[in-house]
DNA sequence: CGCTATCCGGAGGGGTGCCTCCATTAACGT
DNA sequence: ACGTTAATGGAGGCACCCCTCCGGATAGCG
């Protein structure tokens, strides 16, 4: 399902030369780390000059801010969807827990990217329609076995964990201890 | 300014002049309209517009964003902090909500404030400690009385509220159900 | 090896926001 | 009422950023 024989044309074409291609991978990489710092307002030229490379190559790539920054966005999706499979012969509880610890990873220091959640958008769309098409049914499958409580609905969850891990938690510790907190609250209400 | 055993004055100072009052506080409250809509990178040109004040009197009350933004919160703050003492008399868990409630109220929608709490700073710290002064006590009668979980601490909750209502929520009912389950998980494991 | 389509980098014009400075205004005390 | 003085506001200098454009470099191919 994940595993796309042909990419989907939400995704930025990527360019075919060589050294077109190390230098798109290298601006996406840069705008990552630039994003997580500074947030969604990041200079675009601090972006360039970090991957090393000239500012109208970063334009030709990504014309605006939002292509820069949604190419970003869908790298993680990618990722963290096609992360779900591997969850898929765990106890119903525990793979909830498990991907959920997974979207932690991939969206938790992003807070640039939770800023932006927002905002209107085709790709941001497409996005999440992956995500819950990739997390959805781990919820379902759940709450069908009794392990999660019937009365959320994925949009919840998604809101829930990623609202906790968009700050940065100085502790790590800390924040397992809250994550717990919450996925606590999302068992089902006597058990 | 060390001027610390009465809490009025480790606010900032306000001018003593009606009309320069008037106009700082116009500045407050444009301040919390525009970082609010715009986050923390917000114009301070478009601020003072909104203020009907010029630049350069922003800049004589506030001398850098920081302090400007510093201002803003310590206002929300003070409103929160003082709103604990009309809980005492509820019982031990409701108390904790409300004020909870209260804290989504007045620090939920925004989102700049959340982006820069991390970052370190002598009032920021002073915050923390009256909004801790004022919760805290009641997280420790409800986890005395048995109706909290005693594995958190006041920090742990803190984290847990303000990230899931650092988003805007189109939906507000769905903000109170997000919020319902994380204080569930907030509950004593066995009840 | 040599050719060409493709890609590169960064200079530069336009725009916006930050902050200072000072001539002008108007609030307050008497 | 009137002088004193705090307070005002916006012009202007500076810095940074956005984005375009084009001469030079180079990967890939025959």
């Amino acid at each position: 399902m994940a595993n796309a024989d042909r990419p989907t044309e939400v995704f930025a074409r990527r360019p075919k030369r060589a050294d077109a291609r190390r230098n798109y991978d290298a601006l996406i990489a840069a705008a990552r780390e630039v994003f997580g710092e500074c947030g969604a307002g990041a200079s675009l030229e601090e972006i360039a000059r970090r991957a090393g490379v000239g500012i109208g190559t970063l334009y030709r790539n990504f014309p605006g801010r939002r292509d820069l920054f949604e190419a970003v966005y869908v790298e993680e999706v990618r990722a963290l969807s096609a992360s779900a499979a591997d969850l898929a012969d765990l106890a119903p509880w525990e793979a909830l827990v498990g991907w959920l610890h997974r979207f932690v990873a991939y969206v938790g220091t992003k807070r640039a990217l939770a800023e932006e959640l927002v905002h209107d958008s085709e790709v941001f769309r497409n996005c999440r329609t992956e995500i819950y098409a990739a997390g959805g049914p781990l919820l379902r499958r759940a709450q069908a076995a009794g392990a999660a409580r019937p009365d959320a609905d994925f949009d919840d969850v998604v809101r829930l964990i990623s609202g906790i891990t968009a700050y940065q938690f100085p502790d790590p510790a800390q924040r397992d201890r809250v994550l717990a907190i919450a996925l606590d609250g999302l068992r089902p209400p006597l058990r």
